[in-house]
DNA sequence: CCATTGTTTTGAACAACGTTCAATTACATG
DNA sequence: CATGTAATTGAACGTTGTTCAAAACAATGG
């Protein structure tokens, strides 16, 4: 048939999108499937295939929007004049951020992609921003150090605790020790500034 | 069918374990099947749960030996005398290991496992084991510090450096920063080393 | 040496998966 | 209203993990 009447491209690339985030909202990605979205939006499983190269596609959108949605709430915690204390804001941030989408962020680390799919360049670029501003707050601490010592600082500590939390998110913190990610997160933050500060 | 005359039991069991470990190494836990495994060891799919309760506890088994291997690397590197250093030669051990046996140690800790199954005990006293040897080189490098504290920051520096290394291995470390995981690893133990010292 | 017993092994079957593609259908255009 | 175009369909293919009645083998007792 031509397109159905009731959506045009637009409306159901973004109807296929939403449900399927709504999908992994509620039942995780590993209960995520073509059959189930398709059904959710009332059309046949074959339709996803014409507006997506596959279902790896279709997540990638839905972490497109997960990402963003981080980036968002940084930007909402951003500090017009930052220090020491802003890291462990966003911290906060960061760490209540995956707590309150759980499956969102699994499907954003842990969703196996194909092996040839090339990381996405948005990809990299939304996480530059983010650490962008940690950025910031390292250089607001030791306004002597070069810029790139504080890009360093702040891309270590982002994959510390950005690490540490997808341990905790997929149930594995609990093996290494008994202490809330919270605590573990704040305490990461201290320990490099602790040793920023010390250069 | 009685038992076949080939194999014993104790047999049978080891053999489904090595050939799945094998089967790991060399395509990797996603390639890994029961139809594969039981056509690889000449038996058909259903004798595999017979001895098994499912593929979960077959990838169970193999992750035993992979976490007896870390801990018996680690035990060769011992020191007499540890110090700040020899963090450094555990980093080393422990990156190797990883690197060493790549699929494995995916298995370990990407495997998804079913919801209810609980976390094996022996799964948390071999991560404990591997703890204790870092606790004892915090211990000497501040030895007016209580033990809980030098304990506190080995399971830190190891959550650190394991999730880290596990960012790696699944190829998203150069999301984040485009450094070897050698490096920082090393860093990682250069600063929490430093931040300890500090107290 | 054979029949019976007790297990172990088998493999077809089930339900689910991602994906493909010929056939169909619905819409826009002439 | 006929024609053409393109979106949609859904059966089909080859997978997957898992189950279970049936079959097959080894040990046992006579």
């Amino acid at each position: 048939m031509a397109r159905r009447a009731d959506h045009t491209r637009e409306e159901l690339v973004e109807l296929i999108i939403d449900s399927a985030q709504k999908m992994i909202v509620e039942l995780g990605v590993e209960k995520f499937s073509a059959r189930a979205l398709s059904k959710k939006i009332g059309y046949a499983p074959g339709t996803l295939y014409h507006h997506f190269e596959d279902l790896d596609a279709i997540v990638t959108a839905v972490n497109v929007k997960t990402l963003s949605g981080l980036a968002a709430s940084f930007a909402k915690a951003r500090d017009a004049e930052p220090n020491a204390n802003t890291l462990h804001v966003y911290a906060d941030v960061f760490i209540s951020y995956v707590r309150n989408h759980k499956h969102l962020w699994n499907a954003l680390f842990e969703f196996k992609r194909s092996e040839d799919s090339e990381v996405p360049d948005w990809y990299v670029a939304k996480i530059d921003g983010l650490i962008q501003i940690l950025t910031d707050c390292f250089v607001a601490i030791r306004k002597d150090l070069p810029i790139e010592e504080a890009q360093r600082a702040s891309r270590l500590l982002f994959a510390s605790v950005h690490s540490v939390s997808s341990l905790e998110n997929s149930g594995r913190l609990e093996l290494i020790m008994n202490r809330s990610i919270d605590d573990v997160a704040h305490e990461l933050v201290d320990i490099h500034i602790s040793a920023y500060q010390a250069r």
